[in-house]
DNA sequence: CGGCCCATTGACAGGCATCAAGTCCGGTGG
DNA sequence: CCACCGGACTTGATGCCTGTCAATGGGCCG
């Protein structure tokens, strides 16, 4: 049967889904089946330690390849955190299409590589010490990754909670470094929700230091 | 002349290599040419913020390959931490004979997953609370990684400098918490360099509470 | 034996997690 | 349309953790 399955997972066309706020798309432990994309929307990695404290892996945005069957089940769990869209790739499919070609020498497996590179990105910030630090580059990240609205603006793509699981801060720790940028003026916010660089030189010099 | 380099590295066998303490392998930026294994000895993953924070970002241990081409160029720099003997795989012969092979659909890619798996457990013991959590952890790892010696003993792959930026945090609180763990009687340590798990199920508890 | 690097220890201050209220906001139902 | 309610965010107070600095100790190598 797992063969059968296998075989009609080979047959099968990407599927395009939506999910919403807090959407489950697969449990940490789950087979890899599917490799999911993200065209709209954002996704989080979950993953509990034994005691039960969260922490977010990554965060993947539009464009990004993740769930990918670098082990046979899945290392995190994946949510979606607002309205987004998905498409899964049946496993086998998106190997063929996507890892390497060994006939073409230059063919760097892109979407492969997202799902490390964000985790990676992930190591990174949370390496460095200081809570303003560790946001600064969060916010950075944002913004090379998401499409500003009209001014400029960018939407905090996770609820400050999440944000705090991402940095391995706390909520309030959080709260209170983004009300620091704020009267900095490095960065305004209109909204609870949403935020607008204005010095982004010295939101990078943060960031680096 | 890329070309030509790419067509020599085909038909490169692969080349075992000794590296001594603080031998660099490649560094950050280099182009992916090689994958590497390491056979004996333990290699660290070294990346350095723009500011000069150094952080080690993965260990890898015997059987670990790692210098994936997922991108174009290594994101890290390697180096060997003590005598090591290491297995440098041309690029595109790595790729033939270790990635999924897409007729055989539980071909899990295992060498390919060594890299990611690393980087994402520091990130998950990095992203904990507490300096005495997080050293449990990477003992507990080690653990599991390394031989022990006759009398269960268990060499510390890294000087404590490096398992402070592996952990991020300070040499002294790495100290600290060796010091700690010794005087709660759940390792203890004949020399600087060497432990013994007394206790495993309280060094575990303390690992994930 | 001397020098160097790493590990160790102590003192201290600052950052940040935690707890506890209080506020804002969107959604729901009357 | 308004009142209510719950969840997320905000803010303040407090104490611990841990990063930093400085000095000492110890092992290894020349």
């Amino acid at each position: 049967m797992a063969e059968l399955a296998r075989l009609m997972c080979c047959r099968t066309r990407p599927i395009a889904m939506p999910a919403g706020p807090d959407e489950v798309l697969f449990l940490e432990g789950d087979p890899c089946e599917y490799v999911y994309e993200v065209r709209r929307g954002v996704v989080r990695a979950v993953k509990f330690s034994t005691e039960g404290q969260r922490q977010i892996a990554a965060i993947f945005f539009p464009g990004d390849h993740f769930g990918l069957p670098y082990t046979k089940d899945y290392r995190f769990t994946a949510e979606a955190v607002t309205d987004t869209l998905i498409i899964k790739h049946a496993r086998q499919n998106w190997l063929q299409s996507f890892i390497v070609n060994p006939a073409d020498p230059d063919n760097i497996p892109g979407p492969a590589a997202n799902e490390p590179d964000a985790i990676f990105l992930r190591g990174c910030i949370v390496g460095r010490h200081g809570v303003l630090v560790r946001l600064s580059s969060f916010l950075l990240v944002v913004e090379q990754r998401l499409e500003p609205d009209g001014d400029g603006g960018l939407l905090l793509p996770l609820p400050q909670t999440d944000i705090a699981d991402f940095l391995a801060t706390s909520p309030e720790s959080v709260c209170r470094a983004l009300r620091q940028l704020r009267e900095m003026r490095v960065i305004s916010m209109s909204r609870r929700d949403r935020f607008v660089i204005i010095d982004k030189p010295r939101l990078s010099a943060i960031a680096e230091c």
